[in-house]
DNA sequence: TGCTTATTTCGTAACGATTACTAATTATCA
DNA sequence: TGATAATTAGTAATCGTTACGAAATAAGCA
Protein backbone atom coordinates (compact mmCIF):
# COMPACT_ATOMS: atom_id res chain seq x y z
CA UNK A 1 0.00 0.00 0.00
CA UNK A 2 1.39 3.55 -0.56
CA UNK A 3 2.02 5.85 1.81
CA UNK A 4 -1.41 8.13 0.78
CA UNK A 5 -3.12 5.39 0.89
CA UNK A 6 -2.15 4.28 4.42
CA UNK A 7 -2.92 7.45 5.59
CA UNK A 8 -6.29 7.61 4.29
CA UNK A 9 -7.05 4.67 6.08
CA UNK A 10 -5.99 6.37 9.05
CA UNK A 11 -7.67 8.81 8.54
CA UNK A 12 -11.09 6.87 7.78
CA UNK A 13 -10.89 4.90 10.91
CA UNK A 14 -11.22 7.62 12.81
CA UNK A 15 -13.95 8.97 11.15
CA UNK A 16 -12.27 12.00 9.39
CA UNK A 17 -12.16 12.79 5.68
CA UNK A 18 -9.01 12.79 3.31
CA UNK A 19 -10.54 16.18 1.73
CA UNK A 20 -8.44 17.48 -0.99
CA UNK A 21 -6.74 20.17 0.57
CA UNK A 22 -5.81 17.36 3.54
CA UNK A 23 -4.04 15.11 0.70
CA UNK A 24 -2.11 17.89 -0.60
CA UNK A 25 -1.19 19.01 2.43
CA UNK A 26 0.18 15.54 3.06
CA UNK A 27 1.44 14.85 -0.35
CA UNK A 28 4.02 18.05 0.38
CA UNK A 29 5.07 16.31 3.70
CA UNK A 30 5.47 13.01 1.97
CA UNK A 31 7.71 14.73 -1.03
CA UNK A 32 9.73 16.58 1.88
CA UNK A 33 10.18 13.96 4.48
CA UNK A 34 13.55 14.74 5.36
CA UNK A 35 12.77 18.20 5.97
CA UNK A 36 10.82 19.50 9.18
CA UNK A 37 8.53 21.77 7.71
CA UNK A 38 6.73 24.88 9.57
CA UNK A 39 3.60 25.70 9.02
CA UNK A 40 4.26 28.43 6.83
CA UNK A 41 6.83 26.30 5.23
CA UNK A 42 4.39 24.08 4.22
CA UNK A 43 1.85 26.77 3.56
CA UNK A 44 4.48 28.18 0.66
CA UNK A 45 4.70 24.62 -0.66
CA UNK A 46 1.82 23.71 -0.78
CA UNK A 47 0.47 26.57 -2.76
CA UNK A 48 1.89 25.36 -5.78
CA UNK A 49 -0.57 22.16 -5.96
CA UNK A 50 -3.35 23.79 -4.39
CA UNK A 51 -3.08 27.97 -4.95
CA UNK A 52 -6.57 29.14 -2.84
CA UNK A 53 -5.59 26.74 0.08
CA UNK A 54 -5.78 28.86 3.49
CA UNK A 55 -3.57 29.42 5.76
CA UNK A 56 -5.78 28.16 8.79
CA UNK A 57 -6.33 25.15 6.66
CA UNK A 58 -2.86 24.39 7.24
CA UNK A 59 -2.78 24.95 11.02
CA UNK A 60 -5.94 22.84 11.38
CA UNK A 61 -4.96 20.23 9.49
CA UNK A 62 -1.59 19.68 11.20
CA UNK A 63 -3.06 19.64 14.07
CA UNK A 64 -4.96 17.07 12.67
CA UNK A 65 -2.28 14.79 12.22
CA UNK A 66 -0.59 15.21 15.00
CA UNK A 67 -4.04 13.95 16.56
CA UNK A 68 -3.52 10.94 14.56
CA UNK A 69 -0.27 10.35 15.58
CA UNK A 70 0.62 10.38 11.74
CA UNK A 71 3.10 13.33 12.12
CA UNK A 72 5.01 14.82 15.52
CA UNK A 73 4.95 18.54 16.38
CA UNK A 74 8.23 19.25 17.24
CA UNK A 75 10.05 22.44 18.69
CA UNK A 76 13.83 22.76 17.72
CA UNK A 77 13.85 26.39 19.48
CA UNK A 78 13.58 28.82 16.73
CA UNK A 79 10.26 29.89 17.33
CA UNK A 80 7.96 27.65 15.07
CA UNK A 81 6.68 24.14 15.65
CA UNK A 82 7.82 21.69 13.14
CA UNK A 83 6.18 18.95 12.21
CA UNK A 84 7.62 15.48 11.74
CA UNK A 85 6.18 12.28 9.72
CA UNK A 86 6.40 9.26 11.97
CA UNK A 87 6.99 6.11 10.01
CA UNK A 88 4.21 3.55 10.49
CA UNK A 89 6.54 0.44 11.72
CA UNK A 90 7.97 2.61 14.41
CA UNK A 91 5.96 2.98 17.64
CA UNK A 92 8.07 5.48 19.14
CA UNK A 93 10.12 8.78 18.11
CA UNK A 94 12.63 8.31 15.96
CA UNK A 95 16.05 10.10 17.18
CA UNK A 96 17.79 12.97 15.60
CA UNK A 97 21.51 14.32 15.22
CA UNK A 98 21.99 17.96 14.94
CA UNK A 99 25.12 19.06 13.94
CA UNK A 100 26.08 22.63 15.66
CA UNK A 101 28.39 23.29 12.65
CA UNK A 102 26.22 23.03 10.00
CA UNK A 103 22.87 22.26 11.03
CA UNK A 104 22.33 19.51 9.60
CA UNK A 105 20.00 17.29 10.78
CA UNK A 106 20.17 13.59 10.80
CA UNK A 107 17.58 11.16 11.64
CA UNK A 108 18.08 7.68 13.71
CA UNK A 109 15.19 5.64 12.76
CA UNK A 110 15.86 2.30 14.92
CA UNK A 111 15.13 2.45 18.92
CA UNK A 112 18.23 2.84 20.67
CA UNK A 113 16.00 3.48 23.73
CA UNK A 114 14.73 -0.19 24.28
CA UNK A 115 17.37 -1.55 27.40
CA UNK A 116 17.01 2.01 29.25
CA UNK A 117 12.99 1.51 28.51
CA UNK A 118 12.93 -1.96 30.19
CA UNK A 119 15.45 -0.24 32.69
CA UNK A 120 12.43 2.29 33.83
CA UNK A 121 9.98 -0.43 33.62
CA UNK A 122 12.57 -2.26 36.16
CA UNK A 123 13.83 0.79 38.37
CA UNK A 124 11.32 3.41 38.25
CA UNK A 125 7.79 1.21 37.57
CA UNK A 126 7.48 3.81 34.81
CA UNK A 127 6.26 2.16 31.44
CA UNK A 128 7.79 4.38 28.35
CA UNK A 129 4.74 4.95 25.89
CA UNK A 130 7.10 7.58 23.70
CA UNK A 131 9.83 9.87 23.73
CA UNK A 132 11.75 12.14 22.20
CA UNK A 133 15.48 12.31 22.00
CA UNK A 134 17.77 14.63 20.54
CA UNK A 135 21.83 14.93 20.45
CA UNK A 136 23.49 17.96 19.69
CA UNK A 137 27.21 17.96 19.02
CA UNK A 138 29.25 18.05 15.75
CA UNK A 139 30.46 16.02 12.64
CA UNK A 140 33.91 14.91 12.83
CA UNK A 141 34.27 16.20 9.10
CA UNK A 142 32.62 19.25 9.47
CA UNK A 143 34.69 20.57 12.27
CA UNK A 144 37.51 19.79 10.14
CA UNK A 145 36.62 21.26 6.76
CA UNK A 146 34.38 24.09 8.32
CA UNK A 147 31.44 23.95 6.37
CA UNK A 148 29.93 26.76 7.85
CA UNK A 149 26.31 26.70 6.75
CA UNK A 150 27.38 24.56 3.69
CA UNK A 151 25.05 24.59 0.77
CA UNK A 152 25.20 20.35 1.57
CA UNK A 153 24.18 21.04 4.63
CA UNK A 154 20.62 21.27 5.46
CA UNK A 155 20.16 23.71 8.39
CA UNK A 156 16.77 23.09 10.54
CA UNK A 157 16.01 26.79 10.15
CA UNK B 1 30.84 27.08 48.02
CA UNK B 2 26.94 27.86 48.00
CA UNK B 3 25.23 27.52 44.87
CA UNK B 4 24.60 31.75 43.98
CA UNK B 5 28.19 32.02 44.85
CA UNK B 6 28.99 29.58 42.05
CA UNK B 7 26.86 31.04 39.74
CA UNK B 8 27.91 34.86 40.72
CA UNK B 9 31.74 33.45 39.52
CA UNK B 10 30.01 32.52 36.22
CA UNK B 11 29.18 35.78 35.78
CA UNK B 12 31.99 37.91 36.83
CA UNK B 13 33.74 35.24 34.61
CA UNK B 14 32.18 36.26 31.35
CA UNK B 15 32.06 39.89 32.55
CA UNK B 16 28.27 40.07 33.68
CA UNK B 17 27.57 41.85 36.86
CA UNK B 18 25.07 39.68 39.21
CA UNK B 19 22.85 42.85 40.19
CA UNK B 20 20.46 42.40 43.09
CA UNK B 21 17.80 41.92 40.31
CA UNK B 22 19.59 38.94 39.11
CA UNK B 23 20.47 37.39 42.12
CA UNK B 24 16.28 37.89 43.03
CA UNK B 25 15.79 35.77 39.99
CA UNK B 26 18.26 33.03 39.87
CA UNK B 27 17.20 32.57 44.01
CA UNK B 28 14.13 31.74 42.57
CA UNK B 29 15.24 29.18 40.02
CA UNK B 30 17.47 27.80 43.34
CA UNK B 31 13.74 27.42 45.61
CA UNK B 32 11.86 25.96 42.80
CA UNK B 33 15.11 23.32 41.38
CA UNK B 34 12.18 20.21 41.45
CA UNK B 35 9.70 22.68 39.33
CA UNK B 36 10.13 23.62 35.38
CA UNK B 37 9.18 27.52 35.80
CA UNK B 38 7.89 29.88 32.65
CA UNK B 39 8.75 33.39 32.42
CA UNK B 40 5.78 33.90 33.52
CA UNK B 41 6.02 32.58 36.68
CA UNK B 42 9.43 33.48 37.76
CA UNK B 43 8.01 36.93 37.88
CA UNK B 44 5.11 36.17 40.01
CA UNK B 45 7.06 34.84 42.64
CA UNK B 46 10.26 36.85 42.31
CA UNK B 47 7.80 40.04 43.32
CA UNK B 48 7.66 38.52 46.84
CA UNK B 49 11.17 39.48 47.53
CA UNK B 50 11.60 42.07 44.87
CA UNK B 51 8.28 43.66 44.08
CA UNK B 52 9.49 46.26 41.34
CA UNK B 53 11.27 43.92 39.04
CA UNK B 54 10.48 44.14 35.64
CA UNK B 55 8.91 41.42 33.40
CA UNK B 56 11.56 42.67 30.40
CA UNK B 57 14.13 42.16 33.17
CA UNK B 58 13.05 38.54 33.81
CA UNK B 59 13.06 37.58 30.02
CA UNK B 60 16.56 39.33 29.56
CA UNK B 61 17.87 37.53 32.50
CA UNK B 62 16.83 34.15 31.52
CA UNK B 63 18.33 34.82 28.44
CA UNK B 64 21.00 35.24 29.84
CA UNK B 65 21.17 32.50 32.17
CA UNK B 66 20.83 30.30 28.87
CA UNK B 67 24.07 31.86 27.17
CA UNK B 68 26.23 31.14 30.06
CA UNK B 69 24.44 27.10 30.23
CA UNK B 70 23.51 28.08 33.87
CA UNK B 71 19.79 27.00 32.67
CA UNK B 72 18.37 25.52 29.85
CA UNK B 73 15.65 26.65 27.49
CA UNK B 74 13.18 24.17 27.22
CA UNK B 75 9.73 23.63 25.67
CA UNK B 76 7.25 21.04 26.37
CA UNK B 77 4.75 22.20 23.98
CA UNK B 78 2.21 23.82 26.27
CA UNK B 79 3.73 27.46 24.57
CA UNK B 80 5.51 28.87 26.86
CA UNK B 81 9.59 28.60 27.16
CA UNK B 82 10.55 27.00 30.70
CA UNK B 83 14.06 27.29 31.69
CA UNK B 84 15.41 24.38 34.03
CA UNK B 85 19.05 24.42 36.26
CA UNK B 86 21.08 22.27 34.56
CA UNK B 87 23.62 21.44 37.31
CA UNK B 88 27.47 22.43 37.30
CA UNK B 89 28.62 18.50 37.80
CA UNK B 90 26.90 17.16 34.90
CA UNK B 91 28.32 18.14 31.45
CA UNK B 92 25.33 17.13 29.61
CA UNK B 93 21.55 18.27 30.39
CA UNK B 94 19.68 15.69 32.51
CA UNK B 95 16.71 13.29 31.41
CA UNK B 96 13.05 14.00 31.70
CA UNK B 97 10.02 10.96 32.95
CA UNK B 98 6.81 12.55 32.34
CA UNK B 99 3.87 10.88 32.90
CA UNK B 100 0.88 11.10 31.05
CA UNK B 101 -1.46 10.14 33.82
CA UNK B 102 -0.74 12.63 36.53
CA UNK B 103 1.81 15.24 34.61
CA UNK B 104 4.39 14.14 37.08
CA UNK B 105 7.80 15.09 35.57
CA UNK B 106 10.89 13.69 37.39
CA UNK B 107 14.21 14.08 36.47
CA UNK B 108 17.22 11.66 36.10
CA UNK B 109 20.39 13.22 36.63
CA UNK B 110 22.21 10.24 35.52
CA UNK B 111 23.86 10.42 32.12
CA UNK B 112 22.35 7.17 30.56
CA UNK B 113 23.23 7.91 27.16
CA UNK B 114 27.21 7.69 27.49
CA UNK B 115 27.26 4.38 25.27
CA UNK B 116 25.29 5.90 22.61
CA UNK B 117 27.40 8.77 22.18
CA UNK B 118 30.29 6.44 21.75
CA UNK B 119 28.25 4.42 18.90
CA UNK B 120 27.07 8.24 17.55
CA UNK B 121 31.47 8.76 17.32
CA UNK B 122 32.28 5.59 16.04
CA UNK B 123 29.55 5.15 14.01
CA UNK B 124 28.42 8.04 12.73
CA UNK B 125 31.71 10.35 13.50
CA UNK B 126 29.62 12.82 15.43
CA UNK B 127 30.73 14.14 18.56
CA UNK B 128 27.99 14.44 21.05
CA UNK B 129 27.96 18.16 22.89
CA UNK B 130 24.80 17.80 24.25
CA UNK B 131 21.65 16.28 24.05
CA UNK B 132 17.53 15.95 25.43
CA UNK B 133 16.09 12.85 26.51
CA UNK B 134 12.51 12.78 27.33
CA UNK B 135 10.50 9.80 28.35
CA UNK B 136 6.94 10.23 28.09
CA UNK B 137 4.69 7.19 29.62
CA UNK B 138 3.37 6.63 32.71
CA UNK B 139 3.80 5.28 36.32
CA UNK B 140 2.40 1.79 36.87
CA UNK B 141 1.37 3.06 40.29
CA UNK B 142 -0.25 6.12 38.47
CA UNK B 143 -1.98 3.71 36.41
CA UNK B 144 -3.38 1.52 38.87
CA UNK B 145 -4.62 4.22 41.62
CA UNK B 146 -5.65 6.49 39.01
CA UNK B 147 -4.09 9.73 40.62
CA UNK B 148 -5.57 11.52 37.54
CA UNK B 149 -3.92 15.30 38.07
CA UNK B 150 -3.42 14.38 41.60
CA UNK B 151 -2.28 17.21 44.38
CA UNK B 152 0.96 14.99 45.07
CA UNK B 153 1.87 15.08 41.10
CA UNK B 154 3.30 17.89 39.98
CA UNK B 155 2.03 18.79 36.49
CA UNK B 156 4.34 20.61 34.15
CA UNK B 157 1.71 23.23 33.21
C1' DT C 1 35.59 63.49 44.42
C1' DG C 2 33.58 64.91 39.83
C1' DC C 3 32.93 63.74 35.01
C1' DT C 4 32.41 60.42 31.20
C1' DT C 5 31.08 56.17 29.37
C1' DA C 6 29.18 51.55 29.43
C1' DT C 7 25.84 48.53 31.46
C1' DT C 8 21.50 47.46 33.18
C1' DT C 9 16.70 48.25 34.14
C1' DC C 10 11.99 49.71 33.25
C1' DG C 11 7.80 50.32 30.90
C1' DT C 12 5.66 49.79 26.83
C1' DA C 13 5.07 49.43 21.85
C1' DA C 14 5.70 46.34 18.13
C1' DC C 15 6.04 41.78 16.36
C1' DG C 16 4.69 37.34 14.90
C1' DA C 17 3.07 32.66 15.55
C1' DT C 18 -1.02 30.71 16.74
C1' DT C 19 -6.01 30.54 17.87
C1' DA C 20 -10.75 31.84 17.62
C1' DC C 21 -14.61 33.10 15.11
C1' DT C 22 -18.08 33.74 11.35
C1' DA C 23 -19.70 32.98 6.96
C1' DA C 24 -19.43 30.21 2.96
C1' DT C 25 -18.76 25.72 0.90
C1' DT C 26 -19.02 20.89 0.60
C1' DA C 27 -20.22 16.20 1.99
C1' DT C 28 -23.68 12.98 4.19
C1' DC C 29 -27.83 10.78 4.24
C1' DA C 30 -32.80 10.30 4.98
C1' DT D 1 -34.21 17.23 -2.85
C1' DG D 2 -33.64 19.19 1.56
C1' DA D 3 -31.84 19.14 6.21
C1' DT D 4 -27.80 18.40 8.94
C1' DA D 5 -22.96 17.91 9.87
C1' DA D 6 -18.19 18.57 8.55
C1' DT D 7 -14.82 21.33 6.44
C1' DT D 8 -12.77 25.46 4.56
C1' DA D 9 -11.53 30.39 3.96
C1' DG D 10 -10.50 34.70 5.54
C1' DT D 11 -9.52 37.52 9.07
C1' DA D 12 -9.67 39.43 13.74
C1' DA D 13 -8.05 38.61 18.28
C1' DT D 14 -4.79 36.62 21.44
C1' DC D 15 -0.62 36.17 23.72
C1' DG D 16 4.26 35.02 24.42
C1' DT D 17 8.19 37.30 23.13
C1' DT D 18 11.26 40.97 21.30
C1' DA D 19 12.62 45.66 20.41
C1' DC D 20 13.12 50.27 21.75
C1' DG D 21 13.98 54.75 24.14
C1' DA D 22 14.54 56.88 28.40
C1' DA D 23 16.04 56.64 33.12
C1' DA D 24 18.99 54.60 36.58
C1' DT D 25 23.11 52.47 38.03
C1' DA D 26 27.92 51.02 37.86
C1' DA D 27 32.72 51.38 36.19
C1' DG D 28 36.79 53.96 34.55
C1' DC D 29 39.60 57.81 35.05
C1' DA D 30 41.52 62.63 35.99
MN1 LIG E 1 12.80 13.86 12.26
MN1 LIG F 1 14.53 19.15 34.34
ZN1 LIG G 1 28.02 20.00 8.63
ZN1 LIG H 1 0.80 10.24 38.66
Amino acid sequence: MNPIEHIAQQFAAQNYKLTSQREAIVQVLLDNEKDHLSVEEVYMIVKHSYPHLGLATVYRTLELLTELHIVEKMNFGDGVARYDLRGDEQAHMHHHLICNVCGKLEEIKDDWLVDLESRLEREYGFTVTDHRLDFKGSYNSCKSTGCKKDKECKAVS
